[in-house]
RNA sequence: GGGCCGUUAGCUCAAUUGGCAGAGCAGGGGCCUCUUAAGCCCAAGGUUGAAGGUUCGAUUCCUUCACGGCCCA
């Protein structure tokens, strides 16, 4: 026990000599299961019209850990709380016994145990539990965040997210909601007629999005492997294979910074549809996200549909005044932003580099209800099958809302050739530097060689739709264990 | 990568101009059979993120570093 941490040293001693105590009387501090509870919540919802002062005989099984405890004499109101919430147990001398009052009351806070209890409705009028018998479920052996403030410190609450969640229900909540977000995903798409799939994290080749990948070594293989950066090209070959409806929702992993937007692993939902354009994976995004605001009791964003449509030239047009359909070349395009006035770092930038910035500089954040952008340059696009009436283009979408993208869609590439000088021209700007080049991927070009159907793909980020639809400002807010600094 | 802010008891927060580092909660000992941020009494709990510097004296001023937050690139 080192000086440093005598204050906490004190506390920790203080509840291993509890469990000690409780050893010595025979109880068992870790026992197996506790079986038949009921969620707090629940019973309370069963006896909503109790009156004050009102008392049951109606007998409830319950578990969860203690929040708060209020002893008055002989006689203590204990706060238990369980996934679904909290509730009051009330405990008396004259019910319980000397001994066995003795022993509730002096369980610590962030103990767990089970009651077997009536309900009843106290004089002033709170919901209770009154214990009949309870049951030490687990001894906690460390103190819990304060019972009034919770856990506020940002920093503890990521790092010890199991603290956050016991002292926070708001964080609790949240990730109850992106449960119901994910399930809602997952329901939309399987009543379509979609089959969930797993592709490979462990790649030979990563593809499918312009990123830069982590690397891992195999040893019995004695090679470098990536970790998937999309899942993009492994389900277009479930596509080429006839599955003709696929989706993935899974971890991908991208080897950039850290910021209140990203994480280096982060979880996206692809799906492939055979026979469908990107028309038609607008119509089945707005589905699967109106399913996921329905899914939520208070969503902070309503994405039912139907959104605003627009594209990409008329967006950066309205935003902008600039005309990239009339600047196709670097040259007029700089020419233009300078004439403009805007204040935009074009040294080095390409011309769809260019492109990228006006709409992640003076379009996204005007995207605050949810919108479709239709229709990129093709230089930004190495997946996406030509546009078939502006040259030039490709179909394309991207869908905004909150100032941020959260999906991406084509009418996907399907002509083996056009795709082959795709790569080619990616591997150009990769030698050009460019680290998040496409690499160029021959087994993907004989996948489609076979034949790929026509198929519309849409790629949903799925943390930041749950970031849109609770309201929270940074991605590490809805991630249960985001990535941090070694201390 | 740059700028700004933060880091004090287990938790939440104070500390005046540089002058003995405090409170509430939690924990310990008492009192109390309807409390709910329960209340009352008593005692305890600190290397003020780390290292250096200035000073008679540093939580406070300076430098560097670590971690976190916000903004920018």
């Amino acid at each position: 026990m080192s000086g440093e941490d005598h204050g906490l040293a004190e506390l920790l001693a203080a509840r291993r000599a509890k469990l000690e105590r409780l050893r010595a009387e025979g109880i068992e501090p870790f026992p197996y299961a506790f079986p038949g509870v009921e969620p707090l919540a629940e019973v309370a919802a069963g006896h909503s019209d109790l009156a004050a002062g009102e008392e049951t005989s109606v007998a409830h099984r319950v578990a969860g850990r203690i929040a708060a405890r209020r002893e008055a004499g002989r006689a203590a109101f204990i706060d238990l709380v369980d996934r679904s919430g909290r509730l009051q147990l009330h405990a008396r001398v004259d019910e319980l016994g000397e001994q066995r009052f003795e022993r509730l009351i002096s369980l610590d806070l962030g103990d767990l145990i089970g009651v077997d209890g009536v309900a009843i409705r106290t004089r002033r009028g709170e919901l209770s539990l009154r214990v009949l018998d309870f049951t030490l479920l687990a001894k906690s052996l460390r103190p819990p965040p304060d019972k009034h403030h919770g856990l506020s410190d940002v920093e503890t609450r990521f790092r010890r997210r199991e603290l956050d969640l016991i002292a926070n229900e708001q964080t609790r909540e949240l990730f109850l909601d992106r449960a119901r977000i994910v399930g809602a995903i997952r329901r939309t798409l399987d009543e379509a007629g979609f089959i969930e799939v797993e592709t490979p994290v462990l790649q030979p080749l990563y593809g499918g999005a312009l990123a830069r990948p982590f690397t891992t070594e195999h040893n019995a293989l004695d090679r470098t492997l990536y970790l998937r950066i999309a899942t993009e090209l492994y389900l277009k070959r479930c596509i080429v294979g006839g599955l003709e409806r696929v989706y993935e929702l899974g971890k991908d992993f991208r080897n950039e910074g850290l910021s209140p937007r990203h994480n280096p692993e982060f979880t996206m939902v692809e799906w492939y549809e055979a026979y469908s354009d990107y028309e038609d994976q607008a119509l089945r995004l707005e589905a699967v996200l109106s399913a996921a605001t329905q899914a939520l009791p208070k969503p902070a964003v309503d994405f039912t549909a139907p959104w605003q449509r627009t594209t990409l030239r008329e967006a950066i047009r309205e935003c902008t005044g600039l005309d990239i359909g009339v600047s196709r070349e670097r040259a007029d395009l700089v020419e233009a932003i300078a004439a403009a006035g805007l204040e935009l770092e074009t040294d080095g930038r390409t011309w769809p580099g260019l492109v990228d910035d006006l709409l992640s500089h003076y379009v996204e954040p005007t995207l605050q209800q949810p919108t479709f952008v239709f229709d990129y340059p093709v230089e930004l696009s190495p997946f996406a099958k030509a546009h078939r009436s502006e040259p030039g283009y490709v179909e394309r979408w991207e869908a905004f809302a909150g100032g941020i993208e959260i999906a991406n869609a084509f009418s996907e590439l399907n002509d083996p050739d056009e795709q082959r000088a795709r790569f080619v021209a990616q591997r150009e700007q990769a030698q050009a530097g460019d680290e998040d080049a496409q690499p160029f991927d021959e087994s993907f070009l004989e996948a489609l060689e076979q034949g790929m159907p026509p198929t519309g793909g849409v790629g949903l980020g799925v943390d930041r739709l749950v970031m849109l639809l609770c309201g929270v400002q940074s991605i590490r807010e809805v991630i249960l264990f985001p990535a941090m600094r070694d201390r």
